[in-house]
DNA sequence: GTTCATTAGTTGCGAATGTAACTAATAAAA
DNA sequence: TTTTATTAGTTACATTCGCAACTAATGAAC
């Protein structure tokens, strides 16, 4: 009893292998690098690329389905959307059969940055997993698809 | 000519499958559910948990030095060591040799924070990565590696 | 030693974010 | 029909973020 608990000493983590550390790095670097060539070509962000490519692959949407297949908080997808109508990209029609929702599509303004945008988006991907074989490519595809079902479904409500 | 162009016609993207979009997807999830540990457990950012990580496993550094190990924006770290400092879960010594530079460390408080969250994280991140394999988990690391490399160096500077 | 450049760290500012509260419309209950 | 609950979407508010500009200290050039 002589010396006073040599410090707690915890095996520390090594945030450099740590998983969620390590995604959120990757996910940021590939974020802001695509980012860049929405912002620089269009002036959009990401969050209305977004947009932008859910209503170019569905052609109508309303603004919930929008968020739900990309993920998006609502006020997000409100506000990418009142951005891009803003500037012409996206029209709104309202739905007479529930007057709460409006289908939005691309305008031609919309639509040439969609045209404009996919081939360079499909080139960034395709130069990102460059550096993958294609047999990594699928795998990586299918770890990323696990991983999301066990952070939405099992993580957060752990025991404590 | 009777025809006006029928549509560009791009292929679309399917976002689902789209490798940015997805990795921020998981990156997001699994960010928020840590974060919620943290904040519930002690009120602190991810970027906070990232200097206290940091100082936890190098026990002295300097603000430059936890940014470059944590990859966060210096403005973001000395935010967060600041509120870190306010709360007495950091400490500050200045370095006599170069007094633009300050040695940082946890505090008993910090370490004690740091205790109770390094098993907490690490169970977080069994359970995270317990939907793969052994195998799995190797070959995720491996690529996350590559897809780190190729985000930071090749892409960002592309042609245009 | 004096000037100029660089570096560590902080801060002002505008933009972006999520939560919660709100509006307006529909649906369910009574 | 009238009340109550739910839903789509917007907005007020507080927080967070990164860029750019700043301060203060060090180092280089001269």
């Amino acid at each position: 009893m002589n010396v006073k608990s040599p410090k707690p000493a915890v095996t520390p983590i090594e945030l450099e292998h740590f998983l969620p550390y390590r995604l959120n790095v990757v996910a940021e670097a590939v974020s802001r690098a695509l980012a860049r060539l929405y912002e620089t070509r269009h002036g959009i962000s990401i969050a209305e690329w977004r947009v932008i490519a859910t209503l170019g692959q569905y052609t109508q949407m309303t603004a919930k389905d929008i968020g739900a297949h990309s993920r998006m908080h609502k006020t997000k997808v409100s506000r990418a959307v009142a951005r891009l109508e803003a500037r012409q990209c996206v029209a709104r029609t309202s739905n007479a059969e529930d007057m709460r929702e409006a289908f939005l599509e691309l305008t031609d303004d919309g639509r040439a940055i969609y045209d404009d945008l996919v081939p360079r988006a499909l080139a960034f991907e395709r130069k990102l997993s460059d550096a993958l074989t294609v047999e990594e490519q699928a795998s990586l595809d299918a770890l990323l698809s696990k991983l999301e079902v066990s952070a939405f479904d099992d993580v957060g409500d752990g025991e404590t």
